[in-house]
DNA sequence: TTGTACGCGTTATCAG
DNA sequence: CTGATAACGCGTACAA
């Protein structure tokens, strides 16, 4: 809308002097005197002059603005993500534009396309449940249009990606789990198509085949919604079925793992004496459910912050052309709590 | 950044007619031939063309974008908000850009210029804790520039705001542990310069003084962080105390309420037999500690799609001027689960 | 039915 | 040291 902003125009006018005059003195270009320089500089004050950003864009066809696609704010991970992006962006200055898919591929398609309208310099993802065609980023990518993937990253050579080492989390959760003395462990896996439910359900099977102890598949079970109900009935329609049953669950995150508890507790087991649990992500209720839930770590304001970082630094080097994929990994970090502890 | 895209431009020198023309056939214009309407239309299509947003914005001095200032992503209520916002924005046609001001007052004034200079349309605003001027709002209003309040208004006249009752919510709150039982009634109460903090601690005393309880003022705490380890040391210094102890606390949000659930288990209290608990907000961890926690539920995306259809609304009367200010009070919701039930 | 010219706010380039 | 001009992409009043 229209403030009644003050434009380089009005300061011009006012003292007689050309727009261009205004423009250069106002950001100490040389060759103006001082005395203009200074005539200039304070109207511009007194009129609380500031630049249109949106003038700028068109101008410079740049924005200084980046795009933001996540699956959900309502998720302890993503949020934290995206205060590290702000931080870093807004230290640049850059501005951040945010959507959420709501871990659907239509919606991701269409953020993408009016963030582009809205002439974005580069774009940070982290895709949808449902994305399983990587076209739409190819398409950019091609155009050597500045991407980072972080979190969920896609199978495309040369990107550029930030993620955690999710097989090594779910290899140290199974291995604490192992350790505490569970010797039948099941999983509850994340949704089939990301590649975090894949690697965190191989570190899984890793940590198992390394210390001898045999893989049940009926004892893995997906969770594509990722709710609690998911998980409790999940568990609870294990439990009821009798037979040889686990004594330790590895959830690929901690809203199934406490699914998974709420079930276990109903139907009267102890944990951790009979059951060991341990989550993945370390939300905020982790240390506030009954036991606290031993989970992993995951650096999602660093992760922002990097992913950002690597975003900026591309959008700098466009000209440098041989951009060559990169993908950062962080490490996380397994947080014992009394889910876990025999 | 620039993408290569194809402009009005391009499509006009392709087809040897003006950019005029082509403006015309792309909007389905009267007085368009048929055939030149075709041609365009093809083409564009052909090239994938989407019109600049920024150039519109420029042109239109419109840029159908509204900001949005939250506290922070990282709570369970705002992010909530967020989405039924974005839900009427993007129906609308409008984009979203959002900051969040990590309850710091500086990072809400330069969040609020920097939207300004991008030339958003509107704001809405949740302010910070540390926002006790609201000089930086007045301002805007008085410039006749559409901003709506939602959870946090401010006191100012003739403003627009989006709140829940929460007056009623803490009564809910309060007069149900009166009616388990409990006797003796403590408060956990927000941040002292929040309107919330205060219309929730009058429901509390209302409550109280309703049902013929003696309002103890050693009882009432504030909690200006909001942190569990804040309430948790709240709690645990006055149960250890002694002398006459409360049996009953309302929490004026959830974080709160399970630190001092924490606080109570660790000094060997049952909860609920011994002390009952409600807390305010409903964040999702609620229904997984143990016990499950009584809480006020807030309809924070309905918060969200109402602020926003308020704020589209006020954008497009902007020249009808006489624009009163108005309240929306939303009702809220007394969750009861078992730390309140006796 | 179509084209010309201008302006939105800014800066880069070229002249003076 | 300063000014005029063009351009970023688009829409529209006016002219033809």
């Amino acid at each position: 809308m229209k403030l009644g902003q003050a434009t380089i125009k009005d300061i011009a006018k006012a003292l007689n002097v050309s727009t261009s005059t205004v423009s250069r003195a106002l950001k100490d270009y040389p060759g103006i005197s001082n005395e203009t320089k200074k005539k200039v500089k304070d109207l511009a004050e007194h009129l609380n002059y500031r630049p249109n950003a949106v003038a700028l864009s068109l101008r410079k066809s740049k924005s200084n603005t980046i795009g933001v696609i996540i699956p959900e704010v309502v998720h302890f991970f993503f949020s934290t993500v995206i205060s590290g992006i702000e931080e870093v962006a807004f230290a640049n200055g850059y501005n951040v534009v945010l959507c959420q898919t709501n871990e659907r591929f239509s919606r991701e398609l269409s953020s993408i396309e009016t963030m582009l309208d809205n002439q974005i310099d580069g774009l940070l993802i982290s895709y949808s449940k449902e994305t399983e065609d990587f076209n739409h980023f190819k398409k950019l990518l091609d155009l050597n249009f500045p991407i980072v993937f972080f979190d969920r990253v896609p199978e495309i050579p040369n990107t550029v990606n930030v993620i955690v080492n999710d097989f090594q989390g779910a290899y140290d959760a199974t291995k604490h789990l192992i350790d505490q003395g569970y010797k039948y462990i099941a999983h509850l896996a994340g949704p089939k198509n990301l590649t975090i439910s894949k690697k965190r359900m191989e570190g899984y099977l890793a940590a198992l085949t390394d210390h001898n102890l045999s893989i049940n598949n009926d004892w893995i079970f997906h969770c594509p919604e990722g709710t609690k109900e998911e998980s409790l009935d999940i568990i609870k329609s294990l439990y009821l079925k009798g037979g040889i049953l686990p004594d330790g669950i590895f959830a690929s995150n901690d809203i199934a793992a406490a699914g998974a508890m709420v079930a276990l507790k109903e139907l009267g087991y102890q944990i951790p004496s009979d059951i060991g649990i341990v989550g993945f992500s370390n939300w905020q209720f982790c240390s506030m459910i009954d036991p606290p839930l031993s989970t992993i770590a995951q650096p999602g304001f660093k992760m922002g912050e990097i992913a950002t970082t690597l975003l900026l630094s591309c959008i700098s080097n466009k000209n440098n052309s041989d951009a060559k994929g990169e993908t950062v990994v962080l490490d996380t970090e397994l947080l014992i709590r009394q889910s876990s502890v025999k």
